[in-house]
This record gives C-alpha cells, sequence and structure tokens, in this order.
DNA sequence: GAGGGGTTAAGGAAAAGTGTTTAAATTTGC
DNA sequence: GCAAATTTAAACACTTTTCCTTAACCCCTC
C-alpha cells in the first residue's frame, strides 16, 4: 500500500529544520547542496499544502454551489452577497461577517489585493453553512 | 502552484459516486470502461489515504518518543503503563483507557494477537497529549 | 446459471514528480 | 554594506502516476 506524500528525503529534512538546522547544515549532513535541500523543502512544504487541499476537496463532494465572486468586487460587499444567496436556497452562512472575509482572505490570499477581489471565486456552502471557496 | 492530489478524472468520478451512479453509468458518461472507472476511484481514494498520512506526519514532527510497548506485554496493562510515563514527563494523555486500547490496536492491527503485544510498539506524545505509534 | 455491480491483472503511452547540479538572485541579521 | 541564509531557474536522468484497453474473476440476487 501507498505512502504518505513525503518522500524518505524531504522527511529527513523536515526533521533536521524542525530541529532548528540551517539549510547548510543539513546538507552538510546528507552530503549534498544547499540549493538542493531548499528545493526538497520547498517540495516537501507544497506536498504539505496539497495533502490539506486534497482533503479540503473531501468538504466540497459534499457543497453545493452557492455564488460567485466576480472580479472586481469589493470584499466588505461580499458577505452581504453571500447571506442574500445563502438565504434564497433557504440555508444559514455558519460565519459572521468578519469571520467570513478573514476565511475568504486565509483561504486564497493571491486572490485579493487589498479590498478587491482580482480573480473569479467560486462558493460553496454545505448544509451545515460551512462555506468552501474553489 | 501546485493543486491538490486528486487528478480531474478522480474528481469527477467521486463526484458521481457521491451522487449514487454505479461505476458502470459513470463508465457511459464519461465515455471509457467500467473497470477504467473502477481503476479512477481507486486510484483516487489511494490518494486521499495518502494525504490523511502525510498530515499525520507533521504530528509526529511535534511529538517525543514517550516509551516503548515491549513484545509480550498485556495490551490490558500499556494504558497504565503509558499514563506512568507520561506524568513522569508532565504531559496529560489525551485518551482514556478504553479509546488507548482502541486507537493501539486500530493503528497496528498486526502488532497485536488476542491481549499479546506481538512486536514492539514505539510511543509518541506531543504537548497535547496526542499519541503517536511508530 | 445469467446479469449486475465491483475488482484485479497485465501492458502501454503520455504526463508528472524527484533528486540533483550549477549559477544567479533575494532576504535577513549584524 | 557584508556575509550568511534562503530562494529561484534551468536542465537532465530517472522513477512513478495516470488513463486507457482487454480480459478475467468474485459476490450477490433473481
Amino acid at each position: 500500500m501507498k505512502q504518505g506524500l513525503l518522500t524518505d528525503r524531504q522527511k529527513e529534512v523536515l526533521r533536521y529544520r524542525k530541529k532548528g538546522l540551517t539549510q547548510q547544515q543539513i546538507a552538510e549532513i546528507i552530503h549534498t547542496s544547499k540549493a538542493n535541500v531548499c528545493t526538497i523543502e520547498k517540495a516537501a512544504l507544497e506536498n504539505i499544502a496539497r495533502a490539506r487541499e486534497t482533503l479540503e476537496f473531501l468538504y466540497t463532494l459534499d457543497a453545493v454551489h452557492l455564488c460567485t465572486l466576480e472580479s472586481g468586487l469589493d470584499l466588505l460587499k461580499a458577505p452581504e452577497f453571500i447571506y442574500a444567496e445563502a438565504e434564497k436556497q433557504g440555508l444559514k452562512v455558519k460565519y459572521d461577517t468578519i469571520s467570513l472575509i478573514n476565511r475568504l482572505r486565509d483561504a486564497n490570499p493571491e486572490r485579493f489585493r487589498g479590498r478587491q477581489v482580482r480573480e473569479d471565486v467560486e462558493i460553496y456552502i454545505n448544509k451545515d453553512g460551512d462555506l468552501y471557496f474553489g
């Protein structure tokens, strides 16, 4: 059966990093270049992000599309819009205005610039009022 | 930046399965064989398992070795032993006796036979009192 | 035993991921 | 500003995954 996403090399680097070693020190220990250690560490962190995203997807399986935040929208107007759409479907959003804005930005920081939506964001909702973004 | 672990094909199949379609029905919709749908679904589930395992590893990064359950030990005596070791380190185990035994067996069924430990089991603990086995 | 749902095995072609090096940025801490 | 630490890019060999087909097999239920 399959192992986790991280290679032995990646785990090795993460463990040493956790102990506080620099990439240079690790490079010496595992006999390679510090650039390579950097690449491996970066790949490890990407793999961890991928693992998180994969499990996030499972939640969206239970969720249905609620609406789209279109590029250019003022982020501060998003909650009101989302609440309205949810009400149309008889669903209650689990988050208050502030939490909602934070969740939006935390989930996809690169999709926002200041108060503005830079790129369309799809909003999904499940029966519990949990929101997911895609 | 990387996407999640699941390919578009895998997500597609999981969505249809969630809706209750059979592999045969999905095969017709996406124009392939049912054997292929089965393979894709299986790969998807493996990827999800890998994602879970990957995040599990992160916890072990924070954990320290607590003790070893040696081969031959009575499984029913393990919790008491583990509690004692945790107390030595000023840590409180998060699980009660029953949960702990279940967690042990669920994590590594092949390491136990009846009430007996067949093979040494390393116990790790983090600051939250979560336990991990290796 | 036939039919439906699911699984497995073998094999192949295309795509994606990994570890590595070298060299060039970029960031960070005095 | 210097030096150390970190990051990035490009390229290469190598391994693994994916998707696909075909054909067979298992477990039900009727």
